[in-house]
DNA sequence: CGCCTGCGTATTGTCGACAATATGGAAAAT
DNA sequence: ATTTTCCATATTGTCGACAATACGCAGGCG
């Protein structure tokens, strides 16, 4: 879960045991690692929407100058996680049920499509992972277990665009999926029939594996028009809305 | 052109002559106008696909410190127009066909539904703006002029986008756009035969004149489609590959 | 009584310096 | 002659300090 970020930590005498190789797999840069930890809370709602964000304080947690923390920052805004008012600071991104609207519309073209084209050129390894996830998904349904529902609904998602082996399609989805994610989190932990949504993804593998790429693109166009007309009850928290 | 950044550029005595009001428009941040100086020079192909972008040189040439030079690279990096390599610094991005082709698959589709949103919702204004854009389309035809009917061609595409009143589409499909802009241009300007494609406008404008969303979603593709058949065979430079 | 002004403080923005890492080439070894 | 090692140099990465700006509150003015 959390990040061992401090540079401090010594391993005791590991400078010789583990010398600088090239074959070593290299640090993640320390920028990335801090935009990673702020994502990381703000999708899963420890930072919540409209929440400043100073620089000072993680500094101190993370035993970090706040040179890098800048620069996450604008990593997360450009991602359209934060906004950043010039000289008034951070804040996390608080989109209105509109701005969710428009995103979701994108998101399930952006979706459709990398089925339909998953149908075309996923290979044997990645259907078999789309499978495990449906079968993981069944039986997070069957006991109930939101949580782990969630998860595996994602991971069924993102594998079969995952499948569509195009690489601009994969991230600017998945950077989509991460704008929507604290919201569609919230959504399944809390609606009350969640039952409807769920059987839908038999027909959607179905789909997948009969690689009936026109079938399966609107399938799944339907499938998230349906998931959010569920959720939008749920949508209606301004968050912090002050002044 | 090109942006008026050194800070030590002293208008006499307007100290006083630009007083700080809040009506004032707030000058942009620092990082964010030296993201727009090096984002258009990578457009424009000032600075070449694979090229290497040193911190230092900039810092001279614009008069200021390396930091917001690198929140600026890093703001780039994630709208992916270059790379950064940890500790061997930022390249301009350089993909291959097959990644131009795997985006056009993204961005013909995000123009196909921004056109058909833009038949539900564009206001009269945006209508008149795209017919204009038209208009200056066919002049710049007549009259040869690459460079300007690459831009009007620019604007009316963008145009019709903007007036589906999706902020996040415009967005995702203004920042594919930056990524293919420069390969679009080069395009434009190479290709021998640049009349058919130019011909196909007359219908998609009438489509979006009738609102009629389907017909003009099909025809913004196959009109993409199209120009990139015809882009292919210029696409071929490998750009710096050394050693 | 409410609003404006001015100042102290908190926070962001920028900088120069230093540390860490990679690069290229000369010298040495095979 | 080729490869390897080692070092000088160039470049990126991080930091602490200072500058610039915004915020909140006390005091004064209409």
């Amino acid at each position: 879960m959390s990040l061992t970020l401090a540079p401090d930590g010594q391993s005791p005498a590991s400078d010789e045991a583990v010398p600088r190789l090239s074959l070593t797999v290299a640090a993640q840069p320390l920028t990335q690692q801090i935009a990673n930890h702020i994502r990381d809370q703000i999708i899963h709602d420890g930072l919540k929407p409209g929440e400043r964000i100073r620089e000072q304080p993680i500094s101190e947690q993370l035993r970090v100058s706040r040179t890098p923390i800048r620069e996450a920052l604008q990593i997360l805004a450009t991602e359209r996680l934060v906004d950043i008012l010039p000289n008034r600071g951070a804040l996390v991104a608080n989109p209105g049920v509109e701005d969710l609207r428009g995103m979701l519309k994108v998101y399930s073209m952006l979706d459709g499509l990398g089925g339909e084209l998953a149908c075309l050129s996923a290979q044997p390894v990645q259907v078999a992972e789309v499978e495990r996830q449906y079968n993981l998904l069944q039986v997070a349904f069957e006991a109930k277990d939101r949580s782990a529902y969630f998860q595996a609904n994602q991971a069924f998602h993102l594998g079969i665009v995952a499948g569509s082996g195009n690489p601009t399609l994969v991230e600017i989805h998945g950077q989509l999926n991460l704008r929507l994610y604290r919201t569609r989190y919230l959504a399944v932990m809390q609606i009350k029939d969640w039952t409807s949504a769920a059987y839908q993804h038999a027909d959607i593998l179905k789909a997948f594996l009969d690689r009936d790429g026109p079938l399966l693109n609107r399938l799944l166009q339907a499938h998230l028009g349906f998931a959010w007309r569920q959720a939008e009850g749920v949508v209606e928290t301004p968050a912090l809305a002050s002044a």
